[in-house]
DNA sequence: ACAAAAGTGTTATGTCTACACCCATGT
DNA sequence: ACATGGGTGTAGACATAACACTTTTGT
């Protein structure tokens, strides 16, 4: 796909026409990936997405299928493109494919008035089966990047979220249960914090995920009882209160 | 699709010609859908399979998506034309997307034998991402069809399963797994018993899906707690024991 | 000294487990 | 009478929840 700069009205124009008909030799026809991508500041679960050209509508990361790629591959080189991240936590929740989704004319409309109808090229009029990923990563370290199509990205809170094309907004719902049961069931919360945290941070996290308060002394038991954090120096923040210890998650199992 | 009698061999050829040329204008190209259906008798968690051909490879049932046809709907569809159920328990679960699934050649090999190289048209030979979905299914009901490809169907202790092609051994694991925590968490093991049942009888089909014995008296309080179970007349079996409760499992939720 | 956040202890409550015990049924 | 499977009771182990108490830190 490669990155345009959109400042340049004539090079997207051309851009989203070449892009257009060269898809259909390289990318497999009917099928595209869309990727929830989760984040957390602010203690805030977030959801990176694009705006869609100049409308007031926002989509999900997503793209297609080269004809010989295996699609988690597909998922993470789409995810790469857009965070930057080598490193990314993946995971496949759902396939959606109602015919109703791929009736979506914003998105049509729009493309048509940047390219004109005469450039209009037919892989964007064809019904999608959309395979779906959730990503989580650690947004102190990604360098998002706009790209062909798309003039804006946006983390939004997971409550607050805009109005989204196509079934985006169902997609990302699914994204969010599935977010909560992988949390407790596969500890996957450390992919969305740095490398060291507090246990103060990690409530904060759970409690956004889950979208309710947990009683703080409980909480930092439970996790003890993991056996999946190692204790490590404290950090002394300059605030008036007792500095908390560092934690870091640790794969396998201690003891 | 429509059923061909496969003691006609000419019959067989011609019907699996025919639907290789009819299908790339009614179906979807690269995407199909698989199926593993979940039955219970003898005290076993079954899986449903059909032999392919005259190999001794079996295949899960399986099908492709029209190109107006929700993949919902479609799974739906599938599952009735091999079943002549109507209500159906269906779950999605996962989305199998390897290119190497597709490089399987036993099944081509032994089409190309039955219809003749020279017949042979290219649907078979695109690579295919599969949508899988689940089905439980009550099997005194069930009157099964055979069809075109596939010349015998029969159940499998799921644990004793035979020569899978495809991925098919990779996606039954992964239906077990997840049949596993829906049984706990959405209740979905009823779709597998009959209208009413003992709870004995409850018992072993969760010891047949989660492979492990339970404590019988805990396990008849824990069930009972859940309220979602109505306890009918007593069933006298003419066993010389007491007679068991029946129970019918009820939705929504009482009290 | 004090406020703010971190860390530990305790007690009540609920759930899970194992097993003892009794009940109904047909031979 | 007794073997077989069904149903209920209960004590100990373990987990969860609520909250009191102590500790550390900078102002």
């Amino acid at each position: 796909m490669g990155n345009q700069n959109k400042g340049d009205v004539n090079g997207l124009k051309e851009g989203i026409r070449e892009f257009m008909e060269a898809a259909p030799a390289i990318y497999m026809p009917g099928l595209s990936v869309d990727t929830v991508i989760f984040g957390f500041h602010n203690d805030k679960l977030k959801v990176f997405l694009l705006r869609f050209a100049n409308t007031p509508y926002f989509v999900l990361p997503g793209g297609f299928i080269k004809k010989e790629e295996n699609l988690d591959d597909a998922a993470l080189r789409i995810l790469q493109e857009r965070t930057g991240l080598q490193d990314i936590y993946l995971e496949q929740f759902y396939t959606s494919g109602n015919t109703s989704r791929s009736k979506e004319t914003v998105a049509k409309e729009e493309l048509q008035k940047i390219i004109g109808k005469a450039q209009w090229s037919n892989w964007f009029d064809q019904r999608f089966v959309s395979v779906c990923y959730y990503a989580l990563i650690d947004d102190t370290k990604v360098k998002p990047e706009t790209e062909i199509f798309f003039t804006e990205f946006k983390w939004f809170d997971v409550n607050k979220l805009p109005k989204l094309l196509y079934d985006h907004d169902l997609i990302i719902k699914k994204a969010l249960s599935r977010l909560q049961s992988d949390l407790d069931e596969k500890l996957v919360g450390f992919n969305l914090m740095s490398e060291t945290f507090t246990m103060g941070q990690l409530q904060k996290l759970y409690e956004a995920v889950h979208q309710k308060k947990f009683v703080r002394t409980n909480f930092q038991r439970k996790l003890l009882s993991l056996n999946v954090l190692e204790r490590l120096e404290k950090q002394y923040t300059g605030k008036a209160h007792k500095a908390p210890f560092l934690y870091r998650f640790v794969t396998g199992n201690s003891e």
